[in-house]
DNA sequence: TGGCACCTCGTCAGACTTTC
DNA sequence: GAAAGTCTGACGAGGTGCCA
């Protein structure tokens, strides 16, 4: 209003119509009991009140301009932080060594520390800021809320010694489960596909269980 | 969780005020 | 008296709190 000296210019720059602006300024008058702007033949003249008004109320907007309002672009150039990715363990030999390579010429400042966590821990630990990123595949976290996005699609092979008799050809689901098996279970996680069979009712035939992925 | 009442804030239309 | 601008009442949309 100090600015435009009109009631119709203000609410316009302000995107409100004249009456919104005006009922605007008749709650102003109310709660300040001034009436802040008069109408003159030169347009509406400030009072002495709404002039004393002018320099903290600038000093406001202001401050919420460029503390509220304008925030940091980031720049990968000169960021420098560490980011926490979720990921499981075969994400940390797949996955951060590519982002440590793509940051090493885009992000040189940027570290990255891996968490493994079950899949639903991963919605809390991003919901709590103590990770930034999960990386796997995390159902859980299909709500409102989350940005989820498909980098790739996978699929599950059968490892078996050189000279085991399948080492050719296909398995049907029959004679997958009539053989032995090692379990991998990091951590004592329970791997997804683990969840499927436990979903289905089907019990491996364990014979060894492991920590580690064998070499 | 859905329905209801209430409040806030917006627009529209028309009355009103001021100035020339 | 005309023109420009402001004010006001009616009404609608959306948000919120309460209650069954």
């Amino acid at each position: 209003m100090l600015q435009h000296q009109s009631v119709t210019r203000a609410g316009h720059a302000l995107d409100l119509s004249q009456p919104a602006m005006s009922a605007a300024l008749a709650k102003m008058r109310a709660q300040l009991g001034d009436p802040l702007f008069v109408r003159t033949g030169h347009g509406m003249r400030p009072t002495p009140r709404a002039l004393q008004l002018a320099e903290p109320v600038k000093r406001i907007l202001e401050m919420v301009r460029l503390d509220v309002l304008q925030q940091p672009a980031f720049d990968p150039a000169t960021a420098s932080r560490t980011f926490t990715v979720i990921t499981p363990d075969i994400g940390e030999t797949v996955f951060v060594p590519k982002i440590l390579a793509y940051a090493q010429t885009h992000a040189p400042r940027i570290a990255i520390r891996s968490m493994a966590i079950s899949s639903e821990g991963a919605g809390e630990a991003l919901e709590l800021g103590l990770a930034d990123l999960a990386i796997g595949y995390f159902p859980d976290l299909a709500k409102p809320g989350f940005y989820q996005q498909r980098l790739f699609k996978n699929s599950f092979v059968c490892m078996v010694r050189a000279d085991h008799p399948r080492i050719r050809g296909s398995l049907t689901s029959d004679e997958f489960l009539r053989e032995s098996h090692a379990l991998v279970r990091p951590a004592g996680r329970t791997h997804l596909f683990e969840q499927f069979l436990h979903s289905k009712n089907i019990k491996l035939d364990v014979r060894a269980e492991l920590s580690h992925c064998p070499a």
